[in-house]
DNA sequence: GTCTATAGGCAGATAGAC
DNA sequence: GTCTATCTGCCTATAGAC
């Protein structure tokens, strides 16, 4: 068993729903699977989730309540430093990874307005922070490039995160570029 | 209209597939938005594309050609710079932008052998290329963050792509690190 | 809280006329 | 090359018994 029924019924669905979600994709993803996997019937998946989307809603909500609350942090903060803002950030997609890996491969994800809707908002609204208000191009360009090193966290193994977090966000602060003055002895 | 017809129709369905691919995925597309768009009809469809699948082969085909080319010719080439490798890396990327994101994004694309499986490993031999073979844990990861610079890409306007390749190239070498021992005044 | 049974729809796919 | 008509199957979802 992959999962022991230790956990509430409920777990175990978001549990294995998000197993198969990432593994399929949420369209791919019969809800007669997940019951089977379970050993339950799909009216008592019904049971607990009125309709599929609701998974989604669930699966995603930590993580879009993260993002918000991140955004209102550093809205509320005078202080810009974009290596803060990376770090943050950086912390927050990991704590989330398998998360993000749902969001940014899931196009069905992406469309629903409670979720792609408000997790694209949040995303441009801590890119702005980055990037400042009406940044130069390259400025633009350079900020997304980091949000990809970022990104590409969820390719390394769940593992290895933890201990390679530092190198992740110093590859990311290079990818931003010369934006980085004095400090460079900062150190955590 | 979309899509003019003066195109071939083999083409013009090729077309609006992968638009609907993208906007909403594969498994949520259907052969009939796909007619229906065209003003065709399902069977129609049949008639070019025997199978559902068949859209994706093709239309995946042309990138992974590519990068079979490169990774044919980085393991003809003796010389190893991380640097050309991103290079031609980011060039091949670009040229297939839309494709990239269909692949990365589709998970019912990434379990199909001829595809999915492809991809993958081309893209393993792509990362070896660059990190050299059995690297320090660093310098994978860096390694991972530089690509991660390269996808991020596909987040970026298509139309200001061209003009921003520079900047996201030297990101992207930025992100890979040290590597880079000597020439800092190189411009352009 | 979990089940059986079933409704109802739309998917991918085929056969064969034109 | 494109059509009409149709098959088959699985999907989400519901109603109601235990």
């Amino acid at each position: 068993m992959t999962t022991p029924s230790r956990m509430g019924t409920r777990e175990q669905i978001l549990d294995t729903a998000l197993e198969l979600f990432l593994a399929q994709g949420y369209d791919a993803t019969s809800l007669r699977q997940i019951a089977e996997r379970l050993q339950l019937t799909k009216a008592a998946l019904y049971y607990h989730f009125p309709a599929k989307e609701l998974l989604l809603l669930e699966l995603t909500r930590p993580l879009l309540d993260g993002m918000g609350r991140l955004v209102t942090e550093l809205r509320s903060a005078e202080d810009h430093d974009p290596r803060a803002v990376l770090s943050a950030y950086l912390d927050l997609f990991i704590e989330h990874v398998d998360i993000v890996g749902l969001l940014g491969r899931e196009p069905a994800t992406l469309h629903h307005p409670d979720v792609g809707q408000r997790a694209h908002s949040l995303a441009i609204a801590i890119q702005r922070q980055l990037a400042g208000v009406d940044p130069q191009p390259e400025r633009a360009v350079r900020t997304a490039c980091a949000l990809g090193v970022i990104h590409s966290a969820a390719q390394i193994p769940p593992g290895m995160l933890a201990e390679q977090r530092d190198i992740i966000l110093a590859a990311a602060i290079a990818a931003l570029g010369e934006a980085v003055p004095t400090q460079s002895a900062q150190r955590k």
